[in-house]
DNA sequence: GGAATTTATTACCATACATCAATTTTATAA
DNA sequence: TTATAAAATTGATGTATGGTAATAAATTCC
């Protein structure tokens, strides 16, 4: 019963489930393969779905009133993403996402979910547990942001994500941080010595 | 079937539950009256329980290798507060947990939460979505320190959080907002012109 | 109520990071 | 491959916030 489109095998690894629940897994998720610099949330938008990597980056960023950007959120391979503010609530997105590399995602939008929550009572526990590993990342990155400097935040963001410094630029990297790409130049140039 | 401690009314305002559920919330809930100092965690220790807090107001805080304290999370009426990266992963915390002033809090450790998503399905959409609830507001939070200079930080906390601006120090505040005591001084002098 | 302690303010100077402008390097595309 | 655009670096200077130290104000406690 598993076809080609194998949602189950790439998002819910872990997880078994029947014949009659694999359909509606199947129903709700819309697996894309989208080029680089696709924006999939545009600020203002309803920001109606969320978004599974399976292959390639995406960021979340929010442009503020003076036009500069700051990327909350860089989205990997087995992450998740989404203007999550906007998601949870209903609200009109306050954030941009886009594809900074070709490719391949499932979309799922809020009520697909919802559906999923009502007619597959585990798949709430799954939720919930991915929920609360992204809410410690956050928590981390609050706590970094307070206690960090400029450079020990890059230092640990390149750490961490080895994987992402190669395909991104150091714009979106400096936007992350919080600071300017002439001062991560400066931290590079610091650290390259 | 509602006993004195009536967790239920409290922290479960909206659900409803036969008498079975209620004896096993009433059972894995402590009600608790604290001091003003008291510590509820301190880091190194195993974070096994998560706090709801009645009355009062608690802060959540860690210290840096400088000696340096950063307040990640205030909690007031109606919050949750914990160690969250530790206790979702059952580490050793690397905040504490104060009681700012006098409060009334119900105590809920790891095994009794499992022990209700067990056996109270219901309960699990509960807390995803008050953890949903919460991450947006880390999500907001993260934005915030990226987007905003201090002085704004300031003001948006004085009109988020008017009650906790009253009972919290002033040096709570600023490491909360990730400023000095000093800082803060400056920005309320500059406001109050 | 007054002494002791904690908290907040202020002044002066230091520093991390920002801004602006120019230049070099790298990527893209004809 | 060269032309063009995009991204990264560098230098000079500005600014927000930090650090230190002294003082003032507010709490706490006897």
């Amino acid at each position: 019963m598993i076809s080609d489109n194998s949602v189950i095998k790439d998002i819910f690894k872990d997880l078994d489930f029947n014949d009659s629940e694999i359909k509606i897994i199947e129903s709700v998720f819309k697996k894309l393969s989208i080029e680089k610099g696709t924006k999939l949330l545009n600020a203002g938008d309803l920001a109606d779905r969320q978004y599974y990597i399976l292959k390639g980056c995406l960021r979340a960023y929010h442009v503020d009133t003076h036009g500069k950007e700051h990327t909350v959120q860089f989205g990997i391979k087995d992450w998740w993403i989404s203007d999550y503010t906007a998601f949870f609530s209903n609200e009109k997105a306050i954030m941009n996402i886009e594809a900074i590399q070709n490719s391949i995602i499932y979309s799922i939008s809020k009520e697909g979910k919802d559906e999923l929550y009502t007619k597959i009572p585990k798949i709430d526990k799954f939720f919930r547990i991915k929920l609360e590993k992204a809410f410690a990342t956050f928590q981390k990155r609050i706590l970094a942001n307070l206690a960090q400097s400029a450079k020990e935040r890059y230092i640990d963001f390149i750490t961490t994500y080895p994987n992402i410094e190669k395909s991104v630029k150091n714009y979106h990297i400096a936007s992350y941080l919080g600071i300017t790409t002439e001062s991560l130049s400066r931290i590079r140039k610091d650290l390259s010595k």
